[in-house]
DNA sequence: ACTAGCGGGACGTCCCGTTGAT
DNA sequence: ATCAACGGGACGTCCCGCTAGT
């Protein structure tokens, strides 16, 4: 890797906690200074803007999470278990962050100074995408027969992606991972009864 | 009322509405000067700063949400009735918003660049307040026999809150109402199958 | 004289001094306060704006200079004693000055800031009664014989009042007499050669 | 010329104008951000105060007057000339002023408000260069024999400034340039006739 | 990549002219 | 006539995102 590339990357990196945790308007250029060691010059010769740093930075934060949750759901054996997963990658993701401050996607999404609509056209999509691979998985358990065939992807969807956000939120405030296991419990139950087809 | 008592209540309601649609950072004095038709002393004569006046105008904010999903639970006749109000009460209030942007005790406890401990603190308050709500409703839910001696209120007031503020989310983004229908749906369910009692 | 009456010209005193001096714009009615004691209620009773108090201060200040110049006049034998007296009475006010700051007439003109067109009207209306005081003056000389005919009466003012007026300001800002007293002989000297007519 | 360096120039020329026009204390820094097109910030960055911008716009603006008046001198072929070409350049730079708003010199001096000793200095000095040009004139008209040797330098100063100046400030007023006109008329015939030496 | 410099615009303080209750 | 309160708008500081010279 080229030595440019790299500077590249680890301003990258440094931004995607910055902004993850102070939003874009609150992070600044000067903070991501410090963060890197770098000077003004040094970050503009990499990004021709903020809202370009922003960006590249969010594809990468984004990249944080649906990496392992795609990871997980490649392991597991069928639909329920990798609905399971996916519940079960994000508390740990949650516990362990890679990026601290929470999801990246709907902090994003609520950054509501926006002003950005790339950043929030990137948001978007990544939250579809997510969208996108529950309802695969769903698609695939019906054909397996291990998922009803009246599950709507889209309202599973819904209750998985937005009781774990919710709840992500709610331990971060309280600073108490409870309220994260009450909803992977929920969660657990929800799956195993109300999406998994009983056997038999 | 004194004539600025009355000038300060149109500063906090413009101001709430500021702050809920664009952060306590995205939003300037200036942006409130224009909204109120006010100078700047006109506004600094009742806030002593930009901090005081956020405090007060998510204390306003904050009752928008409150108020409502009290008044509904006072009406209900019982405790499965009294849930499910919180429910519907609040897919309506994102309906037709008194208050645009969203949930401001999650905007606020999302707000990452804040710097504001005050602000965080009033919003960890009101979450509070909410789940006391809850759990007051689920005891006497099962003193009055309606509700499962064994639900948690921690973990039901996690369920319910969580789903209806990531979907609150989800429904953001997509500019679609369906994800707060899924949420409600599911959340009904919940409460009928999972916290009441069954008849018998 | 009624108490109010009296306290309106003790305001009115005041308040021609202060303007006269630091101009319209640069008089506060706190300074006011001060200088005459009393309370801004108490000031606001008598007037019902700061603008309405400074055009009846400027009236106030502008008799200051017309009265002795007018009085000057009566006493004068003939029109050539009486453009001498202009010249010097001008001078003497100048020297004690019931009024400090210079001549309210200019210094109302030059008030660049102006936004008060009825100040500047009354500036200009004052300013045309000592140009008509000149006019008549030299009407009554040509009739009487004792003033050339072909004195224009408007360069005769032009040239009596700009010469005392630029020189007050010459005066005031070297704070020096001298520059008065130049003008004054040159007015002498221009009065008794170009615009008397010589005996016989 | 550095790119800092012109902003400054502009901001210098525009505030010229204002200060000339309404006075220090009648313009705002918000009217120059208008006049200029910059913000706070932009202004700011070239002057340290409101008082070192005025100082800086005092010295341009009264260059506008002294120097066509000393290039006026520098041409004209001798004494007598070099005094009539002082008034008359006066008179041309009051019908197509380079300023608008009168002279500054004088305007400076009359602004009562002000309670900045740095720029009543300034207009001293300048009013000295001016009283300075006048009095280097006629010592060369003594010498070269054109002037008579009686003439105070100091009184023939006087007479030309402040009747240049009173008729200015009467035909602003009057907004009628009559005035301005026998101002020059009369000074002319007092050149020629009291300053300059008879032929023979 | 460093560094100084540029212009934008936020926040906040102060005081002004004016009003109204007492 | 007093005095406190009101809304306006001035000035000034700070730091931001960005540029340009080296």
């Amino acid at each position: 890797m080229r030595k440019g590339e790299q500077t590249r990357q680890q301003i990258i990196q440094q931004a995607a906690t910055l902004f993850n945790q102070r939003g874009y308007t609150g992070s600044s250029i000067s903070d991501l200074m410090l963060a890197t060691g770098l000077q003004k010059g040094g970050i503009y010769r990499h990004f021709e803007s903020k809202e370009a740093l922003a960006l590249a930075a969010f594809e990468y934060a984004q990249q944080q999470v649906a990496q392992p949750l795609a990871a997980a759901v490649a392991t597991a054996p069928d639909a329920v278990q990798q609905l399971l997963a996916v519940v079960e990658t994000f508390h740990a993701l949650v516990l362990q962050p890679s990026l601290p401050g929470g999801c990246p996607i709907f902090n994003t999404i609520v950054d509501r100074d926006d002003g950005d609509p790339a950043l929030r056209a990137g948001a978007l999509a990544a939250l579809q995408r997510w969208e996108q691979l529950i309802a695969e998985i769903l698609a695939r358990g019906v054909q397996q027969g291990s998922v009803r065939a009246s599950a709507d992807p889209q309202a599973v969807a819904t209750v998985l992606i937005s009781t774990l956000e919710g709840a992500l939120l709610m331990s971060r405030i309280h600073a108490d991972d409870r309220y994260m296991q009450h909803a992977v419990n929920h969660l657990s139950d929800y799956i195993r009864h109300a999406v998994a087809l009983p056997p038999g």
